[in-house]
DNA sequence: TTTTAGTGGTGTACGGTGTACACACAAAAG
DNA sequence: CTTTTGTGTGTACACCGTACACCACTAAAA
Protein backbone atom coordinates (compact mmCIF):
# COMPACT_ATOMS: atom_id res chain seq x y z
CA UNK A 1 0.00 0.00 0.00
CA UNK A 2 1.13 3.69 0.62
CA UNK A 3 3.29 5.38 -2.34
CA UNK A 4 5.62 2.46 -3.30
CA UNK A 5 4.11 1.90 -6.82
CA UNK A 6 6.74 4.38 -7.91
CA UNK A 7 4.04 6.11 -10.53
CA UNK A 8 2.19 7.55 -7.75
CA UNK A 9 0.28 10.10 -8.63
CA UNK A 10 1.46 13.37 -7.41
CA UNK A 11 -0.98 15.87 -9.02
CA UNK A 12 -0.32 19.47 -10.28
CA UNK A 13 -1.85 22.50 -8.89
CA UNK A 14 -2.84 25.50 -9.81
CA UNK A 15 0.04 27.23 -7.53
CA UNK A 16 2.40 24.75 -8.73
CA UNK A 17 1.74 25.65 -12.55
CA UNK A 18 2.06 28.96 -11.93
CA UNK A 19 5.24 28.72 -10.11
CA UNK A 20 6.70 26.74 -13.25
CA UNK A 21 5.40 29.83 -15.70
CA UNK A 22 6.93 32.20 -13.62
CA UNK A 23 10.10 30.54 -13.49
CA UNK A 24 9.72 29.93 -16.92
CA UNK A 25 9.10 33.45 -18.33
CA UNK A 26 12.07 34.67 -15.40
CA UNK A 27 14.63 32.80 -17.50
CA UNK A 28 13.38 32.92 -21.09
CA UNK A 29 10.97 35.84 -21.33
CA UNK A 30 7.56 35.87 -21.49
CA UNK A 31 7.46 34.52 -25.36
CA UNK A 32 8.85 31.22 -24.30
CA UNK A 33 5.86 31.00 -21.94
CA UNK A 34 3.73 28.40 -24.38
CA UNK A 35 1.05 26.11 -22.83
CA UNK A 36 3.08 23.47 -24.58
CA UNK A 37 6.61 24.14 -23.02
CA UNK A 38 4.91 24.77 -19.70
CA UNK A 39 3.23 21.84 -19.81
CA UNK A 40 6.33 19.78 -21.08
CA UNK A 41 8.31 21.33 -17.92
CA UNK A 42 5.53 20.16 -15.77
CA UNK A 43 6.10 16.79 -16.90
CA UNK A 44 2.72 16.71 -18.38
CA UNK A 45 0.64 17.12 -21.80
CA UNK A 46 -0.75 20.56 -22.40
CA UNK A 47 -4.29 19.45 -22.29
CA UNK A 48 -3.55 18.58 -18.80
CA UNK A 49 -2.85 22.08 -17.82
CA UNK A 50 -7.03 23.42 -18.46
CA UNK A 51 -7.77 21.11 -15.61
CA UNK A 52 -6.02 24.12 -12.93
CA UNK A 53 -5.91 27.16 -15.56
CA UNK A 54 -8.92 28.49 -17.40
CA UNK A 55 -7.18 29.56 -19.86
CA UNK A 56 -3.69 31.30 -20.99
CA UNK A 57 -5.75 34.60 -19.90
CA UNK A 58 -6.34 33.25 -17.07
CA UNK A 59 -2.86 31.89 -16.29
CA UNK A 60 -1.13 35.47 -17.07
CA UNK A 61 -3.44 37.43 -14.70
CA UNK A 62 -2.50 34.82 -11.78
CA UNK A 63 1.72 35.78 -12.51
CA UNK A 64 1.04 39.24 -12.21
CA UNK A 65 -0.41 38.70 -9.07
CA UNK A 66 2.24 36.60 -7.54
CA UNK A 67 4.34 39.64 -8.22
CA UNK A 68 2.15 41.68 -6.48
CA UNK A 69 2.08 39.28 -3.92
CA UNK A 70 6.38 39.59 -3.52
CA UNK A 71 6.28 43.21 -2.81
CA UNK A 72 6.20 43.66 0.50
CA UNK A 73 5.42 47.06 3.04
CA UNK A 74 7.06 48.17 6.32
CA UNK A 75 4.40 48.46 9.02
CA UNK A 76 4.48 51.40 11.85
CA UNK A 77 6.62 53.94 9.88
CA UNK A 78 5.58 56.67 8.88
CA UNK A 79 3.61 57.36 5.80
CA UNK A 80 7.07 58.62 3.51
CA UNK A 81 9.19 55.85 4.53
CA UNK A 82 6.37 53.38 4.18
CA UNK A 83 5.85 54.90 0.78
CA UNK A 84 9.29 55.11 -0.10
CA UNK A 85 9.92 50.91 0.68
CA UNK A 86 6.90 50.23 -0.88
CA UNK A 87 8.23 51.77 -3.93
CA UNK A 88 11.66 50.50 -3.49
CA UNK A 89 10.35 46.83 -3.18
CA UNK A 90 7.83 47.08 -6.19
CA UNK A 91 11.02 47.67 -8.33
CA UNK A 92 12.93 45.10 -7.05
CA UNK A 93 9.87 43.15 -8.00
CA UNK A 94 9.87 44.17 -11.46
CA UNK A 95 13.34 43.86 -11.99
CA UNK A 96 13.32 40.20 -10.80
CA UNK A 97 10.20 39.89 -12.87
CA UNK A 98 10.72 41.62 -16.02
CA UNK A 99 8.06 40.74 -18.06
CA UNK A 100 5.61 41.83 -15.17
CA UNK A 101 5.51 45.36 -16.61
CA UNK A 102 4.62 43.85 -20.46
CA UNK A 103 1.55 42.02 -18.65
CA UNK A 104 0.05 45.24 -16.74
CA UNK A 105 -1.06 46.81 -20.05
CA UNK A 106 -3.85 44.49 -21.01
CA UNK A 107 -4.10 42.64 -17.44
CA UNK A 108 -8.00 43.93 -16.23
CA UNK A 109 -9.04 41.63 -13.69
CA UNK A 110 -7.00 42.08 -10.08
CA UNK A 111 -5.92 39.11 -7.80
CA UNK A 112 -5.90 38.84 -4.39
CA UNK A 113 -2.57 39.94 -3.79
CA UNK A 114 -3.41 42.80 -6.35
CA UNK A 115 -6.03 44.01 -4.33
CA UNK A 116 -4.19 43.70 -0.77
CA UNK A 117 -1.94 45.74 -2.32
CA UNK A 118 -3.45 48.55 -3.02
CA UNK A 119 -5.74 48.05 0.35
CA UNK A 120 -3.04 48.64 2.13
CA UNK A 121 -1.41 51.80 0.47
CA UNK A 122 -5.08 53.29 1.08
CA UNK A 123 -4.60 52.49 4.44
CA UNK A 124 -1.21 53.84 4.47
CA UNK A 125 -2.22 56.93 3.25
CA UNK A 126 -5.51 57.20 5.44
CA UNK A 127 -4.01 56.59 8.54
CA UNK A 128 -1.88 59.14 7.60
CA UNK A 129 -4.16 62.07 7.14
CA UNK A 130 -4.37 62.02 3.83
CA UNK A 131 -8.23 63.68 2.69
CA UNK A 132 -9.20 60.97 0.37
CA UNK A 133 -8.85 62.47 -2.24
CA UNK A 134 -5.43 63.67 -1.60
CA UNK A 135 -4.75 59.77 -1.82
CA UNK A 136 -5.80 59.24 -4.60
CA UNK A 137 -3.73 61.41 -5.92
CA UNK A 138 -0.67 60.40 -4.08
CA UNK A 139 -1.03 56.87 -4.77
CA UNK A 140 -2.21 57.90 -9.07
CA UNK A 141 1.00 59.75 -9.28
CA UNK A 142 3.47 57.29 -7.29
CA UNK A 143 2.92 54.60 -9.29
CA UNK A 144 2.81 56.01 -12.77
CA UNK A 145 6.05 56.97 -11.64
CA UNK A 146 6.69 53.63 -10.78
CA UNK A 147 5.72 51.94 -13.35
CA UNK A 148 6.68 54.12 -16.13
CA UNK A 149 10.50 54.39 -14.78
CA UNK A 150 10.77 50.84 -14.85
CA UNK A 151 8.82 50.54 -18.46
CA UNK A 152 11.24 53.04 -19.73
CA UNK A 153 14.14 50.87 -18.02
CA UNK A 154 13.32 48.10 -19.81
CA UNK A 155 13.06 49.72 -23.78
CA UNK A 156 16.06 51.48 -23.75
CA UNK A 157 18.02 49.60 -26.39
CA UNK A 158 21.37 48.80 -23.00
CA UNK A 159 21.58 47.98 -19.69
CA UNK A 160 24.81 49.06 -18.25
CA UNK A 161 26.58 52.18 -19.83
CA UNK A 162 28.99 50.52 -21.80
CA UNK A 163 26.45 48.88 -24.36
CA UNK A 164 24.87 52.21 -23.77
CA UNK A 165 27.91 54.11 -25.53
CA UNK A 166 28.02 51.15 -28.06
CA UNK A 167 24.70 51.35 -28.94
CA UNK A 168 24.31 54.59 -29.42
CA UNK A 169 27.27 55.40 -31.31
CA UNK A 170 25.70 52.32 -33.28
CA UNK A 171 22.47 54.60 -33.89
CA UNK A 172 23.86 57.60 -34.16
CA UNK A 173 26.90 56.27 -36.75
CA UNK A 174 25.93 58.00 -39.52
CA UNK A 175 28.38 60.88 -38.74
CA UNK A 176 25.22 62.99 -40.92
CA UNK A 177 23.20 62.07 -38.08
CA UNK A 178 25.43 63.68 -35.27
CA UNK A 179 24.53 66.89 -37.00
CA UNK A 180 20.96 66.54 -37.20
CA UNK A 181 20.70 65.42 -33.67
CA UNK A 182 22.91 67.47 -31.82
CA UNK A 183 21.44 67.61 -28.58
CA UNK A 184 21.15 63.38 -28.63
CA UNK A 185 24.78 63.18 -29.41
CA UNK A 186 25.68 64.89 -26.28
CA UNK A 187 23.77 62.37 -24.55
CA UNK A 188 25.68 59.61 -25.80
CA UNK A 189 28.68 61.61 -25.25
CA UNK A 190 28.05 62.21 -21.40
CA UNK A 191 27.02 58.74 -20.91
CA UNK A 192 30.14 57.28 -22.08
CA UNK A 193 31.67 59.83 -19.69
CA UNK A 194 30.41 59.38 -16.01
CA UNK A 195 28.00 56.08 -17.11
CA UNK A 196 24.17 55.87 -16.53
CA UNK A 197 23.17 54.72 -12.95
CA UNK A 198 19.14 53.45 -13.12
CA UNK A 199 18.42 52.57 -9.36
CA UNK A 200 20.28 56.17 -8.40
CA UNK A 201 17.64 58.00 -11.44
CA UNK A 202 15.12 55.99 -10.21
CA UNK A 203 15.30 57.37 -6.31
CA UNK A 204 15.72 60.64 -7.41
CA UNK A 205 12.68 60.52 -9.21
CA UNK A 206 11.16 58.99 -6.83
CA UNK A 207 12.04 61.58 -4.03
CA UNK A 208 11.05 64.37 -6.01
CA UNK A 209 7.86 62.84 -6.68
CA UNK A 210 7.23 62.27 -2.64
CA UNK A 211 8.40 65.84 -1.82
CA UNK A 212 5.46 66.93 -4.36
CA UNK A 213 3.14 64.66 -2.43
CA UNK A 214 3.95 66.26 0.48
CA UNK A 215 3.74 69.70 -0.25
CA UNK A 216 0.21 68.61 -1.91
CA UNK A 217 -0.86 67.36 1.76
CA UNK A 218 0.26 70.39 3.06
CA UNK A 219 -1.66 72.85 0.99
CA UNK A 220 -4.46 70.59 1.52
CA UNK A 221 -4.09 70.38 5.78
CA UNK A 222 -3.84 74.51 5.13
CA UNK A 223 -7.07 75.09 3.19
CA UNK A 224 -8.98 72.65 5.30
CA UNK A 225 -8.23 74.00 8.24
CA UNK A 226 -6.35 71.37 10.67
CA UNK A 227 -8.36 69.41 13.33
CA UNK B 1 -2.82 54.44 -72.99
CA UNK B 2 -1.60 54.90 -69.56
CA UNK B 3 -3.26 53.49 -66.71
CA UNK B 4 -6.77 52.97 -68.04
CA UNK B 5 -6.22 48.64 -67.85
CA UNK B 6 -8.31 49.37 -64.89
CA UNK B 7 -6.04 46.80 -63.51
CA UNK B 8 -2.65 48.54 -62.98
CA UNK B 9 -0.33 47.27 -60.73
CA UNK B 10 -0.58 50.04 -58.07
CA UNK B 11 2.63 48.87 -55.67
CA UNK B 12 2.13 49.20 -51.80
CA UNK B 13 4.88 51.03 -50.31
CA UNK B 14 6.49 50.31 -46.47
CA UNK B 15 4.47 53.25 -45.45
CA UNK B 16 0.61 51.98 -46.60
CA UNK B 17 1.61 49.08 -44.91
CA UNK B 18 2.28 50.31 -41.31
CA UNK B 19 -0.42 52.79 -42.60
CA UNK B 20 -3.29 49.97 -42.59
CA UNK B 21 -1.54 48.24 -39.59
CA UNK B 22 -1.78 50.93 -37.20
CA UNK B 23 -5.27 51.23 -38.63
CA UNK B 24 -6.38 47.77 -37.86
CA UNK B 25 -4.77 48.20 -34.22
CA UNK B 26 -6.63 51.08 -34.01
CA UNK B 27 -9.77 49.69 -34.73
CA UNK B 28 -9.12 45.86 -32.87
CA UNK B 29 -6.16 46.27 -31.00
CA UNK B 30 -3.07 44.82 -31.22
CA UNK B 31 -4.18 41.29 -31.17
CA UNK B 32 -6.13 42.06 -34.20
CA UNK B 33 -2.30 43.05 -36.44
CA UNK B 34 -1.85 39.49 -38.11
CA UNK B 35 0.60 39.24 -41.18
CA UNK B 36 -2.54 37.55 -43.05
CA UNK B 37 -5.11 39.84 -41.66
CA UNK B 38 -2.92 42.60 -42.63
CA UNK B 39 -2.10 41.16 -46.11
CA UNK B 40 -5.96 40.47 -46.69
CA UNK B 41 -6.98 44.26 -45.58
CA UNK B 42 -4.03 45.57 -47.88
CA UNK B 43 -5.90 42.44 -50.81
CA UNK B 44 -2.87 41.23 -51.49
CA UNK B 45 -1.30 37.80 -50.47
CA UNK B 46 0.36 37.88 -46.69
CA UNK B 47 3.80 36.86 -48.28
CA UNK B 48 3.74 39.80 -50.46
CA UNK B 49 3.94 42.12 -47.06
CA UNK B 50 7.98 40.45 -46.67
CA UNK B 51 8.70 42.61 -49.59
CA UNK B 52 8.15 46.26 -47.69
CA UNK B 53 8.79 44.94 -44.08
CA UNK B 54 11.46 42.84 -42.95
CA UNK B 55 9.42 40.52 -40.64
CA UNK B 56 6.80 41.59 -38.02
CA UNK B 57 9.07 43.04 -35.33
CA UNK B 58 10.46 45.65 -38.00
CA UNK B 59 6.58 46.28 -38.57
CA UNK B 60 5.60 47.03 -35.30
CA UNK B 61 9.11 49.07 -34.66
CA UNK B 62 7.85 51.04 -37.45
CA UNK B 63 4.31 51.48 -35.55
CA UNK B 64 5.75 52.99 -32.49
CA UNK B 65 7.52 55.08 -34.14
CA UNK B 66 4.50 56.69 -36.00
CA UNK B 67 3.08 57.33 -32.62
CA UNK B 68 6.13 59.60 -31.91
CA UNK B 69 5.35 60.96 -35.07
CA UNK B 70 2.09 62.47 -34.17
CA UNK B 71 4.01 64.41 -31.11
CA UNK B 72 3.84 68.01 -31.43
CA UNK B 73 5.49 70.19 -29.77
CA UNK B 74 5.40 74.45 -29.40
CA UNK B 75 8.17 76.30 -29.94
CA UNK B 76 9.35 79.41 -28.78
CA UNK B 77 7.54 79.09 -25.31
CA UNK B 78 9.17 78.71 -22.13
CA UNK B 79 10.65 75.34 -21.15
CA UNK B 80 7.79 74.27 -18.83
CA UNK B 81 4.81 75.04 -21.25
CA UNK B 82 6.66 73.63 -23.60
CA UNK B 83 7.35 70.49 -21.78
CA UNK B 84 3.91 70.56 -20.84
CA UNK B 85 2.08 70.65 -24.11
CA UNK B 86 4.68 68.08 -25.17
CA UNK B 87 3.16 65.74 -22.48
CA UNK B 88 -0.37 66.72 -23.46
CA UNK B 89 -0.05 65.93 -26.75
CA UNK B 90 2.32 62.67 -26.19
CA UNK B 91 -0.64 61.44 -23.60
CA UNK B 92 -3.42 62.39 -26.37
CA UNK B 93 -0.98 60.04 -29.20
CA UNK B 94 -0.84 56.86 -26.27
CA UNK B 95 -4.40 57.29 -25.97
CA UNK B 96 -5.52 57.66 -29.88
CA UNK B 97 -3.40 54.17 -30.10
CA UNK B 98 -3.81 52.50 -27.21
CA UNK B 99 -1.71 49.77 -28.05
CA UNK B 100 1.28 51.42 -28.26
CA UNK B 101 2.09 51.91 -24.70
CA UNK B 102 2.04 48.11 -24.47
CA UNK B 103 4.26 47.63 -27.57
CA UNK B 104 7.06 50.15 -25.72
CA UNK B 105 7.74 47.37 -23.39
CA UNK B 106 10.16 45.26 -26.40
CA UNK B 107 10.67 47.81 -28.84
CA UNK B 108 14.44 48.47 -28.39
CA UNK B 109 15.42 49.99 -31.71
CA UNK B 110 14.12 53.57 -32.27
CA UNK B 111 13.24 55.16 -35.63
CA UNK B 112 13.87 58.58 -36.87
CA UNK B 113 10.72 60.42 -35.00
CA UNK B 114 11.38 58.64 -32.41
CA UNK B 115 15.18 60.11 -32.21
CA UNK B 116 13.88 63.00 -33.55
CA UNK B 117 11.66 63.35 -30.33
CA UNK B 118 14.20 62.71 -28.21
CA UNK B 119 16.94 65.63 -29.42
CA UNK B 120 13.78 67.55 -29.10
CA UNK B 121 13.14 67.44 -25.96
CA UNK B 122 16.94 67.76 -24.90
CA UNK B 123 16.70 71.12 -27.04
CA UNK B 124 14.15 72.72 -25.18
CA UNK B 125 15.87 71.61 -22.03
CA UNK B 126 19.34 72.34 -22.59
CA UNK B 127 18.25 76.26 -24.34
CA UNK B 128 16.84 76.59 -21.09
CA UNK B 129 19.79 76.06 -19.36
CA UNK B 130 19.17 73.15 -17.50
CA UNK B 131 22.66 71.73 -16.32
CA UNK B 132 22.91 68.08 -18.33
CA UNK B 133 22.67 66.19 -16.15
CA UNK B 134 19.82 68.03 -14.47
CA UNK B 135 17.86 67.79 -17.88
CA UNK B 136 17.79 63.88 -17.81
CA UNK B 137 16.90 63.77 -14.88
CA UNK B 138 14.20 65.75 -15.43
CA UNK B 139 13.23 64.20 -19.09
CA UNK B 140 13.26 61.01 -17.30
CA UNK B 141 10.99 61.93 -14.42
CA UNK B 142 8.56 63.68 -16.77
CA UNK B 143 8.19 60.41 -19.01
CA UNK B 144 8.31 58.22 -16.24
CA UNK B 145 4.83 59.75 -15.39
CA UNK B 146 3.77 59.85 -18.66
CA UNK B 147 4.05 56.19 -19.44
CA UNK B 148 3.59 55.05 -16.38
CA UNK B 149 0.39 57.55 -15.96
CA UNK B 150 -1.23 56.02 -19.19
CA UNK B 151 -0.23 52.52 -18.55
CA UNK B 152 -2.07 52.63 -15.52
CA UNK B 153 -5.25 54.05 -17.38
CA UNK B 154 -5.07 51.00 -19.73
CA UNK B 155 -4.95 48.29 -17.08
CA UNK B 156 -7.67 49.91 -14.85
CA UNK B 157 -10.64 47.40 -15.07
CA UNK B 158 -12.70 50.60 -16.09
CA UNK B 159 -13.32 53.68 -18.41
CA UNK B 160 -16.07 55.90 -17.36
CA UNK B 161 -16.77 56.57 -13.69
CA UNK B 162 -20.17 54.51 -13.94
CA UNK B 163 -17.91 51.28 -15.04
CA UNK B 164 -15.56 51.74 -12.20
CA UNK B 165 -18.21 51.62 -10.11
CA UNK B 166 -19.93 48.40 -11.51
CA UNK B 167 -16.64 46.82 -11.72
CA UNK B 168 -15.45 47.37 -8.65
CA UNK B 169 -18.48 46.45 -6.67
CA UNK B 170 -18.19 42.74 -8.77
CA UNK B 171 -14.72 42.73 -7.83
CA UNK B 172 -16.10 43.04 -3.98
CA UNK B 173 -18.78 41.31 -4.70
CA UNK B 174 -18.51 39.15 -1.60
CA UNK B 175 -19.64 41.16 1.62
CA UNK B 176 -16.95 39.06 3.44
CA UNK B 177 -14.30 41.21 0.94
CA UNK B 178 -16.18 44.66 1.95
CA UNK B 179 -14.50 43.79 5.47
CA UNK B 180 -11.16 42.72 4.44
CA UNK B 181 -10.48 45.95 2.23
CA UNK B 182 -12.20 48.46 3.79
CA UNK B 183 -10.41 51.03 1.96
CA UNK B 184 -10.48 49.76 -1.29
CA UNK B 185 -14.00 49.70 -0.32
CA UNK B 186 -13.74 53.51 0.38
CA UNK B 187 -12.47 54.07 -3.09
CA UNK B 188 -15.19 52.37 -4.51
CA UNK B 189 -17.89 54.52 -2.07
CA UNK B 190 -15.86 57.71 -2.86
CA UNK B 191 -15.51 56.94 -6.76
CA UNK B 192 -19.35 55.99 -7.33
CA UNK B 193 -19.99 59.86 -5.66
CA UNK B 194 -17.52 62.08 -7.57
CA UNK B 195 -16.77 59.90 -10.32
CA UNK B 196 -12.88 59.96 -11.88
CA UNK B 197 -11.53 62.17 -14.30
CA UNK B 198 -8.39 60.80 -16.05
CA UNK B 199 -7.40 64.13 -17.38
CA UNK B 200 -7.90 65.63 -14.87
CA UNK B 201 -5.58 63.23 -12.72
CA UNK B 202 -3.07 62.96 -14.98
CA UNK B 203 -2.50 66.75 -15.03
CA UNK B 204 -2.86 67.19 -11.22
CA UNK B 205 0.45 64.62 -11.21
CA UNK B 206 2.09 66.72 -14.56
CA UNK B 207 2.24 69.55 -12.43
CA UNK B 208 3.62 67.97 -9.37
CA UNK B 209 6.24 66.72 -11.53
CA UNK B 210 6.50 70.13 -12.90
CA UNK B 211 7.27 71.67 -9.89
CA UNK B 212 9.30 69.12 -8.62
CA UNK B 213 11.80 69.89 -11.58
CA UNK B 214 11.70 73.46 -11.66
CA UNK B 215 13.00 72.99 -7.62
CA UNK B 216 15.27 70.37 -8.84
CA UNK B 217 16.57 73.38 -11.45
CA UNK B 218 17.02 76.41 -9.21
CA UNK B 219 18.51 74.48 -6.18
CA UNK B 220 21.03 73.34 -9.30
CA UNK B 221 21.40 76.92 -10.28
CA UNK B 222 22.20 77.85 -6.93
CA UNK B 223 24.81 75.67 -5.82
CA UNK B 224 26.85 75.81 -8.90
CA UNK B 225 26.33 79.96 -8.90
CA UNK B 226 24.47 81.63 -11.68
CA UNK B 227 26.86 83.07 -14.70
C1' DT C 1 10.11 48.18 -81.00
C1' DT C 2 12.05 44.36 -78.75
C1' DT C 3 14.98 42.70 -74.98
C1' DT C 4 16.40 42.58 -70.51
C1' DA C 5 16.77 43.20 -65.60
C1' DG C 6 14.73 43.84 -61.53
C1' DT C 7 11.04 44.47 -58.46
C1' DG C 8 6.70 43.31 -56.35
C1' DG C 9 3.05 39.73 -55.87
C1' DT C 10 1.91 34.54 -55.63
C1' DG C 11 1.49 29.55 -53.97
C1' DT C 12 2.88 26.14 -51.30
C1' DA C 13 4.64 24.32 -47.18
C1' DC C 14 6.48 23.83 -42.34
C1' DG C 15 6.66 24.12 -37.60
C1' DG C 16 4.79 26.66 -34.08
C1' DT C 17 0.58 28.38 -31.22
C1' DG C 18 -4.08 28.05 -28.05
C1' DT C 19 -7.66 25.04 -27.01
C1' DA C 20 -12.33 22.12 -27.94
C1' DC C 21 -13.84 17.53 -27.25
C1' DA C 22 -14.06 12.72 -26.22
C1' DC C 23 -11.86 9.46 -23.60
C1' DA C 24 -8.95 6.69 -19.82
C1' DC C 25 -7.76 6.03 -15.49
C1' DA C 26 -6.61 6.97 -10.37
C1' DA C 27 -8.42 8.43 -5.93
C1' DA C 28 -12.20 9.23 -2.85
C1' DA C 29 -17.06 8.27 -1.39
C1' DG C 30 -20.85 5.17 -0.91
C1' DC D 1 -17.04 -3.94 -3.55
C1' DT D 2 -19.16 -0.27 -6.75
C1' DT D 3 -19.83 4.41 -7.92
C1' DT D 4 -18.55 9.08 -8.45
C1' DT D 5 -15.45 12.62 -9.13
C1' DG D 6 -11.81 14.58 -10.54
C1' DT D 7 -6.99 14.69 -13.12
C1' DG D 8 -4.16 13.36 -17.16
C1' DT D 9 -4.33 11.82 -22.42
C1' DG D 10 -4.89 11.88 -27.63
C1' DT D 11 -6.55 13.70 -31.46
C1' DA D 12 -7.85 17.47 -34.17
C1' DC D 13 -8.60 22.26 -35.85
C1' DA D 14 -7.84 26.89 -37.00
C1' DC D 15 -4.57 30.29 -36.87
C1' DC D 16 0.05 32.20 -36.64
C1' DG D 17 4.93 33.91 -38.76
C1' DT D 18 7.73 33.12 -42.54
C1' DA D 19 11.27 30.30 -45.86
C1' DC D 20 11.56 29.30 -50.65
C1' DA D 21 10.68 28.90 -55.46
C1' DC D 22 8.20 30.95 -58.89
C1' DC D 23 5.74 34.22 -62.03
C1' DA D 24 4.00 38.89 -63.87
C1' DC D 25 4.57 43.06 -64.59
C1' DT D 26 7.20 47.64 -65.14
C1' DA D 27 10.80 50.35 -66.59
C1' DA D 28 15.16 50.91 -68.56
C1' DA D 29 18.44 49.38 -72.30
C1' DA D 30 19.16 47.96 -76.87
Amino acid sequence: MAQQGAKRRRPLSRDKVVAVAVALADKGGLESVSMRALARKSRVVPMALYKHVANKEDLLDAMVDVVFGEVDFPTGADWRTAMRQRAMSMRDALLRHRWAIGLMESRTRPGPANLRHHNLVMLILREADFPFWTAIRAYNAMDSYIYGSLLQQQNLPFETPEEAVEMAAEIIAPPSLAEEYPYLAEVVVELAKRGFDFGEEFESGLNLVLDGIERLRQEEAMTTGSP
